[in-house]
DNA sequence: TAACTATTGTTGCATTTGCAACATTTTACA
DNA sequence: TGTAAAATGTTGCAAATGCAACAATAGTTA
């Protein structure tokens, strides 16, 4: 699992957070985090829990952008915050710890030998969720619904030896992440069965 | 314009490039870079010129995914190189950098005060390539090609005074980027008008 | 400048898709 | 455990879209 803080012992992970002079909240269940945080530069991790980025256009449209868990990342870093139509909804009670962009690079920080395994850490989540979209941005420019199923099959597959996989989301979150019409997704997998 | 070496002088650039054991190669136009390339992890920096990412699945439907120019990066931290799928073409004479993923963390690199400016850079560039392509993704959520539509232009207008601007990209190439059948396009715009 | 290539405009048509409106089943939780 | 909420299955239909096949420009290069 990817994660900011891997391969840092709990006492460096203790110190980082203290000259990062970070800020941890808890909050419940269905609660949108984005609506009383300083958009400001940040970078946000997820301690515990679960979150959903969600982006809901003019039309009343809700689509997932990203579905984040433990040890991941969100914030201006990932995803440009400026625009009212984003809220970030937590889907069980999850922690947060925030920390201001600017600090990862402050005069205190860097003179920790551990800093560069931060830093790495920081960078592959970056490319992790790269990666993620980008591969996301495939399936989407397919153009038909049954050409994205059998994209997302084929990526669920992947390099398994068995060619089988358990759906890891419901078919209503997958028809919101291909952007497809639910009912006609159903119609689509029957043809395909 | 972001840029990996950005607020570093020439002579810390040099030593960089020396430090991190960097290869430099200049291609023709209309190459694929990507067939005579070791996939292992790296990170390439165009120098100069302009590359295409382009995505061809199995129907033989090409998708541009990325549209890169001077001083942008790409590679395993930006997207899985693994499929064959994929292939990156130069748009016109190009010069690329190729550094070693490991090497950007090795022993040398990290005794110079420079190298958090380069961290810093690269940080950026992948930020920067991230809200690209959530901002993408936006866009092909979109149900209607009427509302991609609108939503390019919301974005191209975006929080500049004047609502006007001129197309960066051609009408063909706005198509693939929308992933829409460029005939059926037209017709929008038409109505739209 | 001539020849070629890329871009744009246009239209008919079959197919796909979104949408709405249900019934049914499963899951969550008070 | 009973009830509400969420997920799934199904279907008809109008609208949107991809596709194919052109003609007309604009742009590029030998």
């Amino acid at each position: 699992m990817t994660n900011l803080f891997a391969n840092l012992s709990d006492k460096e992970i203790k110190k980082l957070m203290q000259v990062l002079k970070a800020n941890t909240f808890t909050y419940r269940k269905d609660v949108n985090i984005l609506s009383n945080v300083n958009k400001d530069d940040f970078i946000a991790i997820i301690d515990s829990g679960n979150i959903q980025l969600i982006y809901s256009d003019y039309n009343g449209n809700k689509t997932i952008i990203e579905d984040l868990s433990t040890g991941e990342i969100f914030g201006s870093l990932t995803y440009s915050l400026n625009n009212d139509e984003l809220s970030c909804i937590t889907k069980e009670e999850t922690q947060i710890t925030y920390i201001e962009y600017n600090q990862i690079t402050n005069d205190e920080i860097i003179k920790n030998d551990f800093y560069i395994i931060f830093v790495k850490n920081l960078i592959k989540l970056l490319s992790d969720q790269l990666n993620r979209s980008n591969q996301r941005i495939e399936l989407l420019t397919q153009r038909t619904t049954r050409d994205k199923l059998l994209g997302y099959f084929r990526n669920q597959v992947g390099s398994k030896s068995n060619k089988s996989f358990t759906m890891p989301i419901t078919y209503t979150e997958l028809a919101s992440y291909l952007s497809v019409d639910r009912s006609s997704m159903t119609r689509e997998i029957a043809y395909l069965k």
